[in-house]
DNA sequence: TTCTGCGCAATGATCGATCATTGCGCAAAA
DNA sequence: TTTTGCGCAATGATCGATCATTGCGCAGAA
């Protein structure tokens, strides 16, 4: 299940350092919305060519966080807070679709990963930890996804990038956290007790994530 | 609503052309599953250098249609039946959503969009033209998930690849068609009642796709 | 015989250079 | 003044070459 911990010698190929770099340089606002990227000013600040950044580029534009025309380059995406919303509905429709997949097949070591994940974030919610509560709270979605068995439905909802996403609303519009750890249990008790309701409380879950208000 | 017709004088980047290429050839079966595709051959293969066909190759990971490893290169990704059929249930989960968001901002020019995709599904199923049945059916699906209006929903679900994938798993596996042009009469007519059933009505009509016996 | 390690060939990853397109300023014509 | 092109600078798209990793066969040791 977990990774066997290995002396990671840092050998992933440069394409995934550079977008990293440009991920963060996004989600942390330093590179303003609308603001172009020119692929080789990149390279050169990295000292590397411009290919990886092209190709860094382009994962990113995937995910929604550069946009590009042909023979115009990128830029970084202004997002409205309309565009941020859109997210909830379709997270919420993967995971209710994820959750029904799971009911049948869940067993007992996945629903105590789910209580590991509500206890972490119920510490992380303690420590007014943001940025735990971020990841603790993505995992235990991603935990329900992954016991679907469906690789492809996984891959489509890691491809929606919530935690960048997460991370960026909270920045750009302050949205509210609300990660209260507590309302995670009720899912892990529904799936406990197979509950075929399971499945429509946990998009309802989601959907309220995207229902909150802004901050003022 | 279509594309205004311009005098497209072929300016399409390489890489969708060799996109186009790649995929033609691992869809119409010439390309194995399992052979390796080595991006300079494929280069010299078409004229042009390595980097366009990386690009290509990537966009096809992407899609799931070959899968690689760093530093091992790229392959015709195998499919097995299982593989197949794991896109349904997401398909179906993604236009249960889009049916949600869709039906209470359904528009009489969409409606009659939907009832002109019905009647090429009909003219194509009566020409028995497998391929034309194939894009009109699409094009049915494709219809709601734009009256959505999310955007988001509609990237995810156009990056699903379907068309791909239904003309793969019927010259594959020799899936059974199955698309008979009245079963998406009944959609089109919740919708048009505003029928709150829609979107079940919407996913069980999909999951039937998924679920059709392989032809012996 | 079986195991180990070296060395080469193939090829992915990256680089530096060139080609082609775009955007824009400026000058001349209307 | 407004419009129309021209020409250059910036930069994306593509190229050809090089660097680095992988897979594999073979010689020699165990």
């Amino acid at each position: 299940m977990t990774e066997p911990p290995r002396p990671t010698l840092e050998r992933r190929p440069l394409r995934e350092q550079i977008r990293q770099y440009v991920t963060e340089a996004v989600v942390a606002g330093r590179w303003a919305p609308g603001e172009r990227i020119v692929e080789r000013r990149v390279a050169v600040e990295l000292g590397v060519s411009q290919a990886p950044v092209r190709e860094a580029l382009r994962e990113l534009e995937q995910l929604g966080l550069v946009e590009s025309e042909p023979n115009k380059g990128v830029r970084v995406r202004s997002f409205s807070e309309h565009d941020l919303r859109e997210i909830y509905p379709v997270r919420a429709g993967l995971e209710e679709t994820a959750a029904r997949l799971a009911l049948p097949r869940i067993d007992d070591e996945r629903l105590a990963a789910l209580d590991r994940h509500v206890a972490a974030l119920h510490a992380a919610s303690a420590d007014g930890d943001a940025g735990a509560q971020i990841r603790h709270g993505v995992a235990f979605h991603r935990e329900i996804v992954a016991a679907s068995g469906n690789a492809l439905l996984r891959s489509v909802w890691e491809a929606l990038g919530i935690e960048v996403w997460t991370t960026l609303s909270i920045r750009v519009y302050r949205m509210d956290l609300q990660e209260n750890a507590a309302d995670h249990e009720p899912i892990v008790a529904a799936f406990r007790r197979r509950d075929p309701a399971t499945s429509d409380l946990l998009r309802e879950h989601v959907l309220g994530y995207g229902g909150c208000a802004l901050l003022p």
